[in-house]
DNA sequence: CACAGAAGCTTGTCCGGTCC
DNA sequence: GGACCGGACAAGCTTCTGTG
């Protein structure tokens, strides 16, 4: 078995070269390269359904089109050659179809998307959005015989009952949620590979019922370190808002945004937010702002408005063809502030995004990640050099579990940050830790207990923090060096294959 | 041991958002 | 307009705890 891996490995590591060598237009960054062996590694080893965890903006899409260039048909079924790539949105399909087509031109690619984009289903690479493939009609055309991976992407929507309607016929260890289904008897097995910035669902036990396990994680504070993603000045404001009365829904975990609003979407801090951004955040060129509910969105905006500030919203309701066109108007620099509520978290693609103020409080590193992250991403063309993020921090009494800046640094959440970079928040932990004795953490835990998985994180020894998840422990790997995580990755992996996830 | 109240969990319904 | 998603919320059920 060893000797087959190792001969597995090397063929991909040649044929990668070869690839590069023949085609030369992809290198991939080091960590992309690292994604790929750890992916490999665990197909070799066996694994079936595993899943990538990497940040928005570090490129997700060439990691996966490069993988599957890598993945050879299973042994004895040399006519399984064709992949299928499960998107969720309009925008990603036609995204990953001209990533593949630009990275593998010689690949014949389709797309199976509504009544615009209909498949042969015999293409080298098919992309489709997860609701064309729930009419069983479509779903017919891909022959489980004729594959050889899947890729899912935005895989924490993956436990959802439409998509295991849909992967159930590529893998009976997949469970449909239609009681009178009957797995299909396949020749071989087709890997199942799950990719999302966010890895967790809010309801924590399902992700496990797709995928065996994570065998890669990049945090986003790392990818910021290595300059993958730009530069951070983070700023807290202290607001006087006291969210020990906010309603915390049992089944999330984070705050009921109804309970929030009351407390948030008050005159006294939305003239705070906005006198914020007169003072931090006015000589930003495309602010985007994040409220708790509608009605926040709109009173904001007023406020904002009032001060004789060109601030537009966008929301649900707003229709597609204005939506474009204040999203369009947004990235050119047209207007300079915009908010959203919960519109504008995941899949948005605005790199020109120099300011992100974050007015909903939240007890999810998830959506905290996802919300600052939509400023991340790097943006030469624009004259970006870096971003702000401003939060708002409570004041009058300190509840337990909220993520914002100083937390997400494992710093007190009293801490006054204004103005700072990611290297001086790292060295004010650091000062901290050494004046404090053994470390500690004050950020917010995740919502997917997994106690198998917590025991792994204990045998690799990264549980010197306070963590109850493998999830809030991966976020907090970002502070260990890349070359020891990767290493502990793949340990943490080897384990996982005698350790499955539930 | 039995009962009552509190706390926690599960389930059903509705809503906002997205896509077909 | 319909289907599906995640989230919010309320109602009902179960479990835990305190008291007689």
């Amino acid at each position: 078995m060893q000797c087959l891996r190792r001969q597995l490995q090397l063929t991909s590591k040649l044929l990668r070269l070869y690839s590069a060598k023949a085609l030369a237009p992809v290198v991939l960054r080091p960590y992309q390269e690292s994604c790929l062996d750890a992916c490999l590694d665990a197909l070799t080893s066996g694994s079936t359904r595993i899943g990538v965890s990497l940040p928005t903006g570090s490129g997700k899409t060439t990691v996966f089109i490069s993988l599957l260039s890598h993945i050879s048909p299973p042994t004895g079924f040399p006519s399984a050659t064709r992949s299928l790539i499960i998107v969720n949105s309009v925008e990603l399909a036609l995204q990953s179809a001209a990533q593949a087509k630009r990275l593998n031109p010689q690949w014949s690619v389709e797309i199976e998307q509504g009544v615009k984009h209909h498949a042969s289903g015999l293409a080298d690479v098919t992309v489709a959005t997860y609701q064309t493939l729930l009419q069983p009609v479509r779903l017919a055309k891909f022959n489980p015989t004729s594959i050889k991976a899947i890729i899912v992407d935005e895989a924490h929507h993956a436990a959802a009952p439409s998509y295991r309607r849909i992967l159930s016929h590529f893998d009976p260890a997949v469970k449909n949620p239609d009681a009178t289904f009957q797995p299909p008897a396949l020749p071989h097995s087709i890997p199942i590979l799950g990719f999302s910035a966010t890895f967790s669902r809010h309801d924590g036990l399902a992700l496990g019922s797709v995928f065996e396990c994570i065998v890669y994680h990049r945090d986003f504070l790392e990818m910021i370190r290595e300059q993958w993603l730009c530069n951070v000045r983070f700023t807290s404001v202290k607001a006087n808002i006291d969210l020990s009365g906010v309603t915390v829904s049992s089944r999330t975990g984070d705050f009921n945004a109804t309970s929030l609003s009351h407390v948030i979407n008050t005159e006294v801090v939305n003239k705070l937010v906005v006198s914020a951004w007169l003072d931090k955040g006015a000589n930003r060129k495309s602010t985007l702002i994040f409220c708790v509910n509608l009605a926040h969105v709109r009173e904001l905006t007023a406020v904002f408005r009032a001060a004789g500030v060109d601030a537009r919203y966008v929301y649900s309701g707003t229709p597609a063809a204005e939506r474009r066109a204040l999203i369009s108007s947004f990235k050119a620099g047209q207007y300079p502030v915009l908010l959203n509520c919960a519109v504008l978290t995941e899949g948005a693609d605005i790199p020109n995004i120099d300011c992100v103020i974050v007015v909903r409080p939240t007890r999810s590193r998830n959506v905290f990640a996802q919300m600052i992250g939509r400023g991340m991403r790097l943006s030469p063309d624009t004259g970006k050099e870096d971003c702000r993020i401003i939060d708002f921090v409570d004041s009058t009494n300190r509840v337990a579990g909220v993520v914002s800046t100083p937390s997400l640094f494992g710093l007190d959440p009293s801490e006054v940050i204004d103005d700072e970079t990611i290297d001086a928040l790292e060295q004010r932990k650091d000062l901290e830790a050494k004046s404090q004795g053994p470390e500690r953490h004050y950020d917010s835990h995740d919502h997917i207990p997994d106690p198998n998985c917590r025991s792994s994180v204990l045998m690799l020894g990264l549980a010197a923090v306070e963590t109850s998840t493998f999830w809030s422990a991966l976020g907090k790997v970002s502070f260990v060096s890349n070359a020891t995580k990767i290493m502990k990755m793949h340990r943490f992996k080897r384990i996982l294959h005698q350790r499955r996830f539930r």
